[in-house]
DNA sequence: TCCCTTATAGTCAAATGGATTATAACTGGA
DNA sequence: TCCAGTTATAATCCATTTGACTATAAGGGA
């Protein structure tokens, strides 16, 4: 490989680079019985992390290693999210740097879930504004909107005012706007920003009694969720990632409210169907499922081959525009 | 914020973290004449870069200070693209670890470029292979397409060379397949395998006859400016970051223009003339522009208020499938 | 004036995508 | 045994989108 001294080497020899501890972080889902998931530890306030060292061969083995020693979990797909600076921790004689390099992973629920610290949440916990399976939930209409109303008119300037509610009028649908699932993290940064959510503490309101009713989470981990979730509900558009979070076989439905699951909104039935089967997919096991209610519906399996064939070019999922 | 020891945290205690160097390294973008030009210092063949210092307010900033220290020139809009561990390297008395976070910036390129060290490069001197905007280009055909076979079966197994073929075939779209021209890091990655490009100097062929004719980069910074050419390629897309690339007021052609010049391909212009005007993108100045060599074209701005309006909800450019 | 260039407007057909209806195959209870 | 309820599967309809094309307008230069 090239190793030769160039001129930006030059100037960074120049500079003492400070030295700085890095973090991993996974935000790990699974998805269950249409429940999407994410993996915890502590008091179910925690996403599994732990210091980049010397003895990880890459990033990514780092973040499997800890995720693995503190859940029992082993890990699957794995793709990054996002590198930020935390806020300066202060050091014992000097004031220390950090960054967090976050994770997003993919995984089957196991049964044996192995250590006791490892917990599976619904993510809707931490964000019961995001499921929108059953139509708007209570909570947006509710609380959330006459909440960030009057956040918009608690500031002085009417321009921005107005900006706030066109903010919030956006990213929740408001005025008889579209509802759009992929924004879960301008949604997140609204309600911190208004400081409806307990991590935001900004001074104001200690006892608390205007926060949106929700699971909180340690530090900024309930951001790297919703960066995740973010990330996760554009993907399945475009990537065959679901297949990742379904078992060896399945019927069209269970795939279906899969993608349901997380992208948060029903889709329609007919058109799933279509997309999945003109795209070639998944191919029929031959077996049919009984334990479905109704008429016994056929498995089908993930046809690896797409891997090859599309991974790159791009898949499509039918997640209806409301 | 919440401060709180929790179980992660405590966890982390146990294990000294290992400190670790971080470098910030930028990928500069601007379009001048329809051809879309990398920011380069050194030989043209180094991206501007420098450590994560203390004195930097954040990683943006950090970057901010690097650039305009290395090239004279000023960034506007930053996005982050990856961030990756490098190979050891050997310190003094230990190993040291090194992780390096990219960044994609747009911006415009100014007339007086200020530092002598600063270099404007159109990218596809470093990526000839990219530029279909004028049909496929012919290295492709003469040069990739033979190497890349005769790399496939230099391979023992049949399965692998298959497999291989299959790969390159669908990067480049040679069997008839459809040319992607978001595939530029698979494409990239196809050719580093391959040994073709300098850089992958796998201890093959020292005499470099058999490497495809292209502009090398230092170390891995050929692999961050593939990585951002796709990144923007797709971005352009569903997010009006084009007009971060044009001047105050420019023609609907100047901005078809630049739209090819960073996909790579031609795009039919009654359609994309429909596309910008639906979307009311941009507005009219009230002047026209003279100098376009036929019936004069008016000049238009980019509507920032669509920032506010739909930067969340998705833009989308008509970039043909071929 | 003719011919070249580019700008701008309008048309057409194919493909996409959302919604609906119809029919099939099972379970469980009356 | 038959019927109601449930889900599976197939087929159709229609509005919108989108790719490709044609026609006309308005400038410059030979």
């Amino acid at each position: 490989m090239d190793d030769q001294e160039t001129g930006a080497s030059k100037d960074r020899a120049a500079v003492t680079g400070d030295e700085v501890k890095v973090d991993l972080i996974a935000f790990v889902v699974a998805v269950n019985d249409g429940e999407p998931c994410v993996l915890t530890i502590g008091q179910a306030d925690t996403l599994p992390s732990g210091p980049f060292a010397l003895e990880h061969r890459s990033l990514q083995s780092g973040l499997r290693g800890w995720v693995e020693q503190q859940t029992g979990h082993p890990l699957g797909y794995i793709e990054q999210l996002y590198t930020f600076a935390d806020r300066d921790r202060v050091g014992a004689e000097r004031r220390q740097r950090a960054i967090s390099i976050s994770y997003l992973a993919l995984t089957r629920m196991e049964k044996a879930a192995g250590s006791p610290k490892c917990g599976w949440r619904s993510w809707y916990e931490y964000f019961p504004w995001e499921d929108h399976r059953s139509g708007t939930p209570p909570v947006v209409l509710d609380v959330l909107r006459p909440r960030l109303i009057e956040w918009a008119d608690s500031v002085g300037d009417a321009a921005m005012r107005r900006e706030r509610r066109q903010r919030a009028a956006m990213a929740f649908g408001f005025d008889d706007r579209h509802w759009n699932e992929e924004l879960t993290l301008q949604r997140y940064e609204l309600v911190y920003e208004a400081g409806l959510v307990q991590e935001a503490g900004n001074g104001r309101d200690p006892t608390r009694a205007s926060l949106v009713p929700s699971k909180s989470m340690v530090a900024d981990h309930r951001r790297i969720v919703a960066t995740g979730i973010a990330r996760l509900r554009s993907k399945i558009k475009y990537r065959p990632v679901v297949f990742e979070l379904m078992p060896q076989s399945f019927t069209l439905l269970q795939l279906q409210r899969t993608v349901e699951a997380l992208a948060g909104r029903l889709i329609n039935k007919p058109n799933f169907r279509r997309l999945i089967e003109q795209q070639e997919l998944v191919e029929e096991t031959g077996e049919t499922s009984i334990d479905t209610g109704g008429r016994p519906a056929r498995l089908y399996r993930f046809r690896h081959a797409v891997l090859d064939e599309t991974a790159i070019v791009g898949t499509k999922l039918p997640v209806a525009r409301g």
